[in-house]
DNA sequence: ATTTTTTACTTGTATATACAAGTGCAAATA
DNA sequence: TATTTGCACTTGTATATACAAGTAAAAAAT
């Protein structure tokens, strides 16, 4: 296994983002200047510029001429939910997850309604079903499934904590940068009745989503049951 | 009136970006490689590059070290629906719109779950409700609450044919940047219900969207109802 | 005291250069 | 013939440098 070196702009860009999301630097605050933060970090303008460019495209910060880098808090998602999963949508502290599948190597024929490649088909999916709850009130139920292709250690890894978004990203280099979704309302049917302890005829809301990556040709799938009578799905766009 | 010069990455970006628009480059298609860049248009690779990162992230091409930059054709809407709304989202050969209130003029406290501003609240609020049908069959029920400053004859213009995003672009050089929504799966009530001819229970979706547009300070509201069981929103993100 | 100018910062744009690394094909080799 | 090697291309990363332009506050002039 080849372990392609992190770049340097993008171990900044990490560092800076975890800043931003941990509260150290809040809305308003300003980040240290480029020319600061080559010294801090022995990098040249243009590194520093490129890891502050990705920052500017997630919406983390605006830069003003003559000014700085002024911090913009939690960044516009994308689609439904924030780019980094409902971990962030919601905030870790009050949110827990239960899995309910571990991670487990299968085969698949497709990815809810979405169709997948041969290559895909051949070499089974990473499998898993996890319950999310706010406050221990189950809102999320969601089944993930991920082509098998090269994530090694995947299945070990644990996926109560973080999110999925940010393991992919901090371990495997793999950014979401787009997809495709599809959003019903449907009624409750026993299976989810049962998981969140609802009545018949609940209203759920449902999100088939497929996730496109920076990676050409690795896409995952993820269908997301929602109860929304507690807590309404809130998104920018 | 001071023209700040346009940049020669931006320039270049434009052609490109143009490019892919008209059809000249297609989706599947390479652009020339920087350095032919470079060379046809006196940059330097850096300042290509920053033209082509531009394109990136618009979603318009895609890069592959080794191998070059391949379009990708359209770019991505915003939000749940297009930008330009469910005209659009949906095409507009079989969808008729049906006004339930004529756009009129009344006072607001709230907009949905939104607060107003002070000054929004004593300039009252155009109102108007709206049903979609897809081959007649309803789908959107759709409540729009637009501030009432400054938008002449706009009580007057037809909203059946275009959408209500297209005639304050065209009409009022309003363009939505972005905005807020929450999302929900509600059982549809006795109005909705006579709306959609459906019965008791039946699981409908909801969204309360904020849009945010060019105007600073300008914002309007609409409460969508949504009947997904023939049609799920389908959405790029 | 008020206004203008200078100064010292900030980010924005652009060039020139170098090497690393992925891709695909042609040429050399077994 | 089949395989390996080398080469010529591509994009990716990083440095060093220079000047333009916006901002804000200090310093100088009125």
């Amino acid at each position: 296994m080849i372990f392609k070196e992190v770049p340097q702009y993008r171990k900044l860009y990490e560092k800076l983002r975890t800043l931003i999301e941990d509260g150290t630097y809040k809305r308003g605050d300003f980040l240290p200047s480029e020319n600061e933060l080559c010294a801090a970090h022995h990098l040249t303008r243009p590194t520093v510029r490129n890891a502050l460019d990705m920052l500017v495209n997630d919406g983390f910060i605006i830069r003003h001429q003559g000014k700085g880098s002024i911090v913009q808090g939690q960044p516009k998602g994308i689609g439904i939910l924030s780019l980094s999963g409902t971990t962030s949508a919601i905030g870790q502290d009050n949110l827990t997850t239960r899995i309910i599948v571990k991670p487990n190597i299968r085969s698949w024929e497709q990815a809810f309604n979405y169709e997948i490649t041969g290559k895909e088909k051949s070499m089974g999916c990473i499998y898993m079903e996890r319950l999310r709850l706010i406050n221990d009130t189950p809102v999320f139920y969601d089944i993930t499934m991920i082509p098998n292709l090269n994530l090694p250690r995947f299945t070990s890894r644990t996926f109560e904590d973080r999110s999925l978004f940010e393991i992919l990203r901090k371990h495997y280099q793999i950014q979401v940068k787009g997809g495709e979704q599809k959003i019903l309302a449907i009624t409750a049917d026993q299976r989810i009745q049962e998981h969140f302890k609802v009545k018949k005829n609940h209203p759920i809301l449902r999100l088939d989503r497929k996730m496109e990556t920076n990676r050409v040709g690795f896409s995952f799938f993820s269908q997301i049951y929602c109860n929304t009578s507690d807590y309404s799905l809130i998104g920018r766009f």
